[in-house]
DNA sequence: TAGCTATCGGATTGGCCTATCCACTTTTGC
DNA sequence: GCAAAAGTGGATAGGCCAATCCGATAGCTA
């Protein structure tokens, strides 16, 4: 796909050798397929076992697991960044709103992998955070212009989105192949309490440190299982 | 080499002996503790530890981690249960109905285990799988007489109480201590869209084989880490 | 109190996981 | 073609987990 360029070191800090570079996008497309069937939860060995490569391989490319997240669901954040683009074209913002809601939870509902990606946070996954902060600037926007309409409730917060999130990973997960579109029930729930006029006060928003630190919080967990825990 | 066992064979098939019953009971309260912060995917191991009692008597009090979770839930299920009684002794029905939805969430957030139990299915779980249907009735009178009020839109239907269910789940894992408040928020948000008159049609509810399945499947995976699984 | 037996708990087996090491193979540049 | 560099993957260490075995221990009953 690019030639040089990986992740972080730079553009072209050394091209790999065309096996490599080939195991490498093995690795990359194995474990697309395995992140969308199991979750971030997956195993390293199982990606590699999936991708035909030794276990070596695998952590000579990516030493730790966000590296993988970070090279297999960059373009998807991508994806979702476009789609909140798509949302702000829309010329009825909260048709454009709903829109976005609904095509982003069912990227969560298509790829457990993805649906962990959204309710968890990188700090060293540059590249998808970098296009995850891109999409958060587009919705603050698109919240803005579906709240100048009078269709989106005022007291509703950017943390929201993640909640929303939050809780349709829970039902996707729970859900499973048994019950795919379960999703689709829940989340139009939502929307339909989104719309205004409020039928009441809610509670208050958590708030974005709390929130970003519940999102650091489970995507560190991701990375290695707790060295030392006991009681 | 069991003669007799304790729970579901009757109330005293065969009284243990004084030091296994004082074990017994140190084994539920550490799970108690065990399961309420790390879930249901807490260990035997870990269990065993907190109790202070060595890996064989847990093995040999509880076979399978679904007779312990019968015996650590069954009465927090009971709990449950009378929250629905309670909601269905206040003369108003919807306020009884919401009422029950943000207690039963609230016990789903103060502790990660029973909000893993009740989004998941444990057949072999007798104790617990009757309170679970004895609520499960009872709620079927509480919709019912919400529904007859007029408050409570008709479409909802009893399944979608598992969805907020595992939708609450999916908040209250991600936020944990973090956010120990954003579940109200989300469940707030359910409750004004809930409310009659429904501000536009909901896609179809997943019914509720599709979801039991669901439920079981995840409770399944509690039990034993699968055997055999590769591609 | 004495002996029988239920019960205890550490050691152990076997599985899967992350992560590293090193002898062998492939690619590349000349 | 050929050698050096780059890359490969199996073996392996160390950890946690479920589950079983068996010598030691503690409770119960006569």
């Amino acid at each position: 796909m690019n030639p040089g360029a990986q992740h972080p070191d730079g553009p072209a800090a050394q091209p790999l050798r065309s096996d490599a570079e080939r195991n490498r996008e093995r690795i990359i497309a194995a474990a697309r397929t395995v992140f969308a069937r199991d979750g971030l939860s997956a195993s390293m060995a199982s990606v590699a076992r999936e991708a035909g490569v030794g276990i070596a391989t695998m952590f000579r490319r990516f030493p730790t697991k966000e590296e993988l997240v970070d090279a297999v669901f960059s373009d998807r954040m991508g994806a979702y960044a476009d789609a909140v683009a798509v949302a702000l074209d829309d010329p009825d913002p909260w048709n454009g709103f709903v829109g976005y809601i609904e095509a982003a939870c069912g990227m969560q509902a298509a790829d457990s992998g993805f649906a962990d990606v959204l309710t968890m946070s990188f700090p060293t996954a540059k590249v998808l955070e970098q296009r995850r902060s891109e999409a958060y600037e587009a919705m603050l926007r698109l919240i803005d212009r579906a709240k100048a309409t009078g269709r989106l409730r005022e007291d509703f917060d950017p943390s929201d989105l993640v909640l929303i999130h939050m809780a349709n990973a829970g039902v996707v997960n729970a859900t499973g192949d048994a019950a795919p579109d379960a999703w689709r029930r829940v989340v139009a729930l939502f929307v339909q309490s989104l719309e205004a006029p409020a039928r009441g006060p809610l509670p208050a928003a958590p708030g974005h440190e709390p929130l970003y630190k519940a999102m650091l919080r489970a995507g560190q967990g991701t990375a290695t299982p707790p060295p030392g825990k006991s009681s």
